[in-house]
DNA sequence: CCAAGTTTCGGAAACGGTTGTCATTATAGT
DNA sequence: ACTATAATGACAACCGTTTCCGAAACTTGG
């Protein structure tokens, strides 16, 4: 029983309580930030395995990965379907954004100048409502 | 006389081989990749000064910066007016998409979920047509 | 032209997020 | 349980970038 059927590996205590961990925010958190929370609910799990878990999770479609401008990465656990993010700049609560329009827009500009296989990087950051409403610039 | 008033600081010789260099090409080439150039045709300047310069020149919008997934900077003097980029993912060969209509939909689709002072990071990447010429995927 | 003041240079060291190493530990099929 | 195999985690390495700071190069006043 309990077979690993998900490609994923196996179902370790550290990586149930990532997971776990991600299921409970709307929020972008850095793997630093959600290793500090595990500790601080009294997991004990180590830096690297965190990194590892992120990375097979965003391997597998899992969860979705953004840049900030300083270069760290963001991981949130989003729906199905392809998207973009709205992310508050300073709470990093995020909304998602449809993405089939500007995928197609992005697919007919590259026609038009002969460039083929494209992709594209596209994320909001904003102000959300709460956090405008508290002052935050 | 000969007085700065460019906000860029002096003419020095290092600084006016920088510029110089990024108005040779159509590509995004990163510090390191311009500090070696600088290096190979014998021009004596140190990797913090090329980091530097870059980073005055793109303070003061002489240069666009985009970030490459590796987490590297690549430069290149673009035309007047906000824009997008087109690049090759092979030879970093750019082309200049304007911005207005992407903009236009990222302040609209922001304000609908209550998100003020948006910005947007939007970059294209494919393979241009020579390189796909060439067999490259 | 000279001296004093200011800016820039550049090698070396620090930085920060991320990834690799590898001996130890946990998992899952039998 | 037993064993083969995968995962863990403390630590070190990595890599592009930034900071430090003494030396060198400009600029300005006399
Ligand atoms: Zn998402
Ligand atoms: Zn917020
Ligand atoms: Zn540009
Ligand atoms: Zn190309």
């Amino acid at each position: 029983m309990a077979e690993e059927a998900h490609g994923l590996g196996r179902h370790t205590r550290q990586r149930l309580q990532v997971t776990a961990l991600l299921e409970e925010t709307d929020e972008f958190r850095s793997a630093q930030r959600l290793h500090e929370m595990l500790r601080a609910r009294g997991v004990p799990v180590g830096l690297t395995t965190v990194y590892r878990t992120l990375q097979i999770l965003s391997d597998a479609g899992e969860v979705d990965v953004i840049r900030l401008p300083s270069g760290e990465h963001l991981y949130r656990r989003c729906g199905a379907g392809r998207h973009h993010h709205l992310v508050c700049r300073h709470c990093a609560r995020t909304v998602e954004i449809p993405g089939p329009g500007v995928e197609q827009w992005a697919r007919r500009i590259a026609r038009q100048h002969g460039y083929v296989d494209v992709a594209q990087t596209l994320e909001l950051f904003g102000t959300c409502a709460d956090c405008a409403a508290q002052g935050r610039t």
